[in-house]
DNA sequence: TGCAAATTTATGTACATACATTTAATGTTG
DNA sequence: CAACATTAAATGTATGTACATAAATTTGCA
């Protein structure tokens, strides 16, 4: 459906107005659909991010300034989904040796065998799940990329 | 810059998670400035789009569902983002004769005027504020509209 | 060495999101 | 008309976002 019959609005100001609203709209739509996919597993999207990056350091630790350089949106609280984590023993804190100022975080066996349960369950498996064939996705990356290009 | 460099992920598994990414974080860029671009008006984003919503309908009232079925963010919860308008005399909530279930809500002549001086303010203005030209604007809205054409 | 500056994480507060439940008014149906 | 279902909005609770500030540690330099 056309962003315009989405949100009941025939007209835009203009084709920039048009695309930034659109932009906005189907992001949404696609974490609201990633957000029921992780609900089943008691996770929210946050949180899995964080466990995948953490996986991705395994067995090495990640300090929360690694996980807020590596998270989609950086001005996010890491150390409160961090908090959610730890109390569901998914991850451990533990203060760095080296620097005690930071805190060595790492991912648990059970938050290990969480996200391999989120992997087989296919719920983020990309074909079927998205219209787009790749060569669409290509272009899709490349006026992303370009559009962010100002400044 | 590229996606894989904005969040220090050289490799992704393929180039549709590549693209949910890259639409996620460019979604939260965006709305990252517009965000700041309202703040000087004392509005949060939220706020602006409900003030907006408002002003199309104006003279005419809006109900809390005709906001719900016109905000970008379906599941937002419109009742508290408009007790905040309330409280900055923004629009005001009377309850509605005709159905006594329903509230009217209706945007102030301060809430217009401030507005007003948004849209002069130029913060929205569309050219200068994006990289794409008219014809990628175009193929975005293409892809992203294509993009949520599934089940 | 000693002390100010910088770094790292945690915390406080306001606002927003997600979803379940409540309250009040209206519709519907036997 | 009474009982029940439906509708519209508000409220409760947990979580997340945004931004300012605090607390602890380390660094750097006079």
């Amino acid at each position: 459906m056309r962003i315009e019959d989405e949100i009941k609005q025939p007209i835009f100001r203009d084709e920039y107005q048009k695309a930034f609203i659109n932009l906005i709209y189907t992001s949404n739509w696609l974490q609201q659909r990633q957000a029921a996919a992780f609900k089943g597993f008691g996770l929210t999207s946050p949180q899995f991010n964080i466990l995948r990056i953490l996986r991705g350091q395994h067995p090495l630790p990640a300090t929360v300034a690694l996980l807020i350089d590596r998270m989609l949106d950086k001005t996010s609280n890491a150390s409160r989904i961090v908090d959610r984590l730890e109390e569901k023993k998914l991850v451990t804190r533990t203060v760095c040796p080296a620097n005690r100022r930071a805190v060595d975080i790492r991912i648990t066996k059970a938050g290990l065998e969480l996200l391999e349960q989120v992997d087989e369950s296919g719920v983020l498996a990309s074909d079927g799940n998205c219209a787009l064939n790749e060569d669409e996705m290509r272009q899709l990356n490349f006026l992303l990329d370009k559009m962010r290009d100002i400044e």
